[in-house]
DNA sequence: CTTGGCACTCTCGCACGATGAGTGCCAGCA
DNA sequence: TGCTGGCACTCATCGTGCGAGAGTGCCAAG
């Protein structure tokens, strides 16, 4: 038996799968793709594989599935990029040009990968950490509470109210918006801590207790316990693969309201362009053992801003979620560096 | 037969149907019941009651089950409501206590909602047209682009990028700043359009140009078309009481991605503390006839400022539904008026 | 190493019958 | 007039048994 042709069984036994979603016999092997050999042929070659732990059959005398082991093989060396057709491209753009802010983008990204892949989308808001400041506005709501308004180059709006141990007036406000933002501005947030650190010594004696307060504010609750966000969409695709989920798809739907589990899923994408498969029971949470995680990071440059993905059942079309999330991905890179 | 005993019957049948989730009869609604008379004239109530449309069997001798209008009646006429235990309100006030911002408010607010009813629940971010300004905020970008920052009372924050028709200085922004906020603070956006359509009149002549550019965006984006958010979660409960939905729970899934669909739930609620239910096929959407939504308005007065609710199978406890619901909505219109 | 043949296993679908819950109707009674 | 017990009837549910079919493993021959 060659080696080669053992992984054209399996590529075939997981490509009817998929199509199918029913086990696949050494019959219907031998028909629907010409290898050449006959249906006993195969039938060793899936035997050999069964031992080694690609395949397995739910119940004796049914026909092969593949185990995530089969699938990690299929998708690190057999299974092959599909161009995306035109169709397809000219739904990226169509869909994301017009978006009016970040959240219209992202929320359009998440029904994009969606209706493109027919599984639950998510998408990861760009990093906090990772982007720059492009200005910090300080907003004067009453004489001892301040709104900071913090907008990043990447267009991520946050604001968190301040309330300040003393009154401060409309011109120390000015002050302090234009002292702080010569400091800030342009700087990554992830180098930030030690700048904001600092900013009380470096401002006028008497602004420092105002200071010290803002500063305190912006390193808890931006940069020590950033809250990073996810947009979820898709979820009724779901109910599409329901058959393939053991018992019922309410752990996955636990799972997915846990905005926690969605971050760590895309949180480990590391570079752009790098497409990551985790695959069933590779995934940590409990509650996605039976279903798998297409994800990469997207992003202008060398290191990634945030992460998107999609979730689907184990058998789903490793090729083409590839492809689409990396498209998207790369799309909204673009945008999000230009805008 | 007395009005009084086939309503008693009524209210039973839907009780048993709640508790048990099966078809109900007359033997087992005797037992469980002191109605006070035999199975077999509860077998004639229940004869009537279906002719009147209130009741239904599944099919021939089975128990029967309640009917949309049968339902109506029940919240109508003999839901009684039950008060709040103590661990509930505990619930409430330590869910929401701690909250950093509006976002968190309501996110807090949605979870708060889907524990305690074990439905999916829905929560309005408080409409942009019943809220004041608080304040406007410019922020000068580039020379040829401005980010407008609308705060309102109610702790919402809106930004848009707005790219001018020529270049603006420092220091014009500044004036900007004043003269806008002047003119618009404390005012609610539902009168502002007047108020947004005049302002290029009133501002010195070179600052035209610019604020008619400001002016438009406002109208635009923030009053004709203001994006309406909601906010959902729970939609893991839906797997709790999937055997209530015929076929698959897909339509009520995809129903809830159309937050549209959403914002029209929650649309009709006028004024706080009146509880609005709407009960299987009174719903307008199609995906939703096998639901049923308790809504109500929150806000500190008479106008409500959004409204929340949860949706869950027509056979769901109406009463705990909606004490939870209009506790809830209290509770949070409080903490918006005072934040 | 491949192939055809063959016996074997196990799921699936279907028919069948027993079970039992629940109904509708009717005659009797207050 | 309204309530009640009795009774025949209906129909979903469930367990059983059986045949069909798909698929496998093994073996001997090429």
């Amino acid at each position: 038996m060659t080696e080669d042709r053992k992984l054209e069984v399996l590529r075939a036994v997981v490509e009817d799968f998929i199509a199918t979603n029913e086990p696949v016999g050494s019959k219907a092997l031998a028909e629907r793709h010409n290898l050449g050999v006959s249906p006993a042929t195969i039938r060793n070659d899936m035997a050999v594989l069964e031992e080694e732990g690609y395949i397995a059959q739910p119940h004796t005398s049914a026909g092969r599935v593949p185990t995530d082991k089969g699938y990690r093989l299929f998708v690190d060396r057999l299974a092959s990029l599909k161009p995306l057709s035109t169709a397809e491209r000219r739904a990226i753009s169509s869909f994301l040009e017009g978006a009016v802010d970040l959240d219209d983008v992202l929320h359009r990204t998440v029904r994009l990968l969606a209706q493109l892949t027919q599984h639950v989308a998510v998408v990861q808001y760009p990093s906090l950490a990772r982007s720059a400041v492009r200005h910090l506005e300080i907003v004067h709501l009453a004489p001892t509470r301040l709104m900071l308004v913090l907008i990043t180059d990447t267009g991520r709006v946050e604001q968190r109210v301040v309330e300040l141990p003393g009154a401060v007036t409309e011109e120390t406000v000015a002050e302090l918006r234009t002292t702080l933002n010569a400091r800030l501005r342009d700087r990554r947030l992830a180098e930030a801590p030690d700048i904001i650190g600092e900013l009380p010594e470096t401002v006028a004696p008497r602004l420092r207790p105002v200071v010290s307060t803002l500063a305190g504010v912006l390193l808890e609750t931006l940069i020590e316990r950033p809250d990073e966000r996810v947009v979820l969409g898709g979820t009724a695709n779901l109910t599409r693969s329901a058959l393939d989920f053991p018992g019922t798809i309410r752990p996955v739907l636990e799972a997915l309201e846990e905005h926690v589990v969605l971050l760590r899923l895309l949180g480990e994408v590391e570079s752009p362009s790098r497409v990551m498969v985790r695959i069933g029971g590779e995934n940590a949470h409990e509650g996605l053992r039976a279903t798998s995680v297409v994800s990469v990071g997207y992003g202008a440059g060398h290191t990634a801003l945030g992460g998107l993905g999609v979730l689907g059942p184990t058998r789903m079309d490793y090729a083409a979620s590839m492809t689409a999330v990396a498209a998207v991905a790369r799309y909204i890179g673009q945008l999000l560096a230009q805008g």
